[in-house]
DNA sequence: CGTCAATTCGCAATCGATTGCCCAAAAGCG
DNA sequence: CGCTTTTGGGCAATCGATTGCGAATTGACG
């Protein structure tokens, strides 16, 4: 299978050394050998089909140029932006990305970890902000190189490329304010995740900030299942009822209009909903979605950038991106009934 | 940066050689060293945090225990759930999974192609049905294993892992005329995939069955603005117009649903609608779709069940393994208004 | 024409693990 | 007790490329 034709088969055609032939081919070393001869190994290398095998120059260089993206559940919907956002920096400068699954558990994640790490992976991209004992620190201390995406970084000094969460819980709650909304809830992603927290206190504070009354219903996870449980309990209860919605994300949201569909209810027209990320499709469900849209291919790419500095230029700074959002109204926000 | 624990390191600890240490950590060859002298090396190993260096091994051996799976584009619904199937398959089993997006292009295709050759992996997935010139043949004749997943193999004895779209477009036609339509368009995917023209024939000859009149109007592309913009040239023409649509997959068909709207026609009430592969959500679309149901998972961990047992049992027997498939019946048809 | 610096390129070590070959020690056997 | 067969494990080559070192060639310059 696959390569037969070595190194050495094209110094032998070309008439030269290998070890010649290798800087001939390699754009930083080719000023070390005569034009002529790198002229005669190239079309040599060319006749023969010539392709330099990358697990022996792995080897012998220490890098693979293969980075590891690590991330909870590729079938949820903003991954898969996220991932093409990556691939599209990575490819054309020679990386390969190796996307794994951790399915939201943590020693599925540090099995993973490891394995990519055995695999000479020159860096990591983590889409899975668990503010736990997720490997991110242990791999930080490891002097491991890699950027956290759509999560914040949690007191790891990596670098971060988030949406600007804040801005965006607060861009729904002003929508819902001027639609005369003035009983909200919050439905709280995870505590693990560090974006939960920071969606639920921005939630709180443009509440606050618009004299509205907010409460907040956590979560166990980012699914529709868990959006529909949790709002089943909250009209379950018998306080005085919201008019609106605002989910911790799109799933969530889903999981929402579930829930008000069981009990006969409408969105929009007797609960607004706003929901989070605008997932691919979010504008085609019953009904079409208001929701927060984060640029996603964009963090991929951001994040793979600031990955690909810390490999080649050693460049360790912590930054942190933080990407403009935008609120998207669409149909499951509607003026408030009644006062 | 990684693991600078070498295989010497555990050999001295364990005062054996760095061979013996490789026999005694690998499953088929501990046999062949003392049992007592396997376990010093082990907890020697253990005590170093030792993991082998999977690149060194891979040159060595000529296998990278990676597989690559060439798609055209992961932000299409339908592939994560497959590559998520495969995945399951191929990670307890040791293996890594590269997935690689084309956009349809042959030129990326082929370019990516070679790029996971050079990478040595030790087989590929190709979720990419070209029937034109794609490098599935030279893939074969080059002797590199391979197999089909969600696609025919076109003419190449690769093994091949499909939904069974002939039942699905039949079950599909037959409610239709169950539910009293007599007028069907079926919105043909692009040629250059196999399953086009299986679900096309399949369609034509399902309406010969049940008596009905089907024409087929065809895609340059699966995608949402396609169906629209064909659904849109199918509006306009002037003959008796459909009252059902067949869409070749759920892509399609929402672009249908765009096009009624934008039409001022509803769906299901004036135009019953089809669609196919029932991907994530579809459920939740406006209105929810009536497709048919494609076991993307199963389709993805068959297909590297099959890729496995090439690398591994050397097992090339062209196998198709078509899967069963079934009609999800949601709220996107209903029984025709009037005869 | 001799000396010194700059080019070019060959040599061989190296990356870390695997494996065929072979020798020594132990076990089996008559 | 001597001889054959196993068993255990050391030795060194190998996978294919990269790279520090130094030798040879060329050119520049006084």
């Amino acid at each position: 299978m696959s390569t037969r034709v070595t190194i050495s088969d094209v110094a032998k055609l070309a008439g030269v050394h290998p070890g010649t032939v290798s800087r001939a081919l390699n754009k930083k070393t080719e000023n070390q050998v005569n034009a002529g001869t790198v002229r005669r190994v190239r079309d040599a290398a060319k006749r023969l089909g010539y392709s330099p095998n990358s697990i022996a120059r792995g080897l012998r260089t220490s890098s693979s140029m293969t980075v590891g993206v690590i991330i909870p559940d590729l079938t949820n919907p903003i991954f898969p932006p996220i991932v093409r956002g990556i691939d599209s920096y990575l490819l054309p400068r020679g990386y390969t990305t190796v996307v794994v699954n951790t399915d939201g558990s943590d020693a599925n994640e540090r099995k993973l970890f490891e394995s990519l790490v055995q695999r000479q992976v020159d860096g990591f991209i983590f889409g899975t902000g668990h503010t736990g004992q997720s490997i991110v620190h242990e791999a930080y201390e490891r002097g491991i190189r890699g950027v956290m995406v759509n999560r914040d970084s949690g007191g790891v000094p990596y670098p971060a490329v988030v949406g600007d969460d804040s801005q965006g819980i607060r861009a729904s709650v002003e929508h819902l304010a001027q639609l005369g909304h003035r009983r909200l809830v919050h439905l709280e992603g995870p505590a693990s995740f560090s974006t939960s927290r920071v969606r639920a206190a921005s939630f709180l504070s443009s509440c606050a900030e618009y004299g509205l009354s907010g409460t907040v219903a956590l979560c166990d996870s980012y699914s529709v299942d868990e959006g529909q449980r949790v709002m089943d309990a909250v009209l379950a209860e018998h306080s005085s009822q919201p008019t609106a919605v605002v989910a911790g994300n799109d799933l969530l949201a889903l999981g929402v209009y579930h829930s008000l569909r069981m009990h006969g209810l409408r969105c929009p027209e007797d609960i607004s909903v706003v929901g989070f990320n605008d997932m691919p499709f979010s504008g085609d469900f019953q009904p079409p979605m208001t929701t927060v849209r984060v640029p996603q291919t964009e963090l991929g790419a951001e994040s793979a950038r600031l990955l690909l500095r810390q490999i080649e230029d050693a460049d360790r700074s912590a930054v942190r991106v933080v990407l403009p959002v935008e609120l998207i109204v669409r149909a499951s926000t509607t003026r408030v009934h009644q006062a």
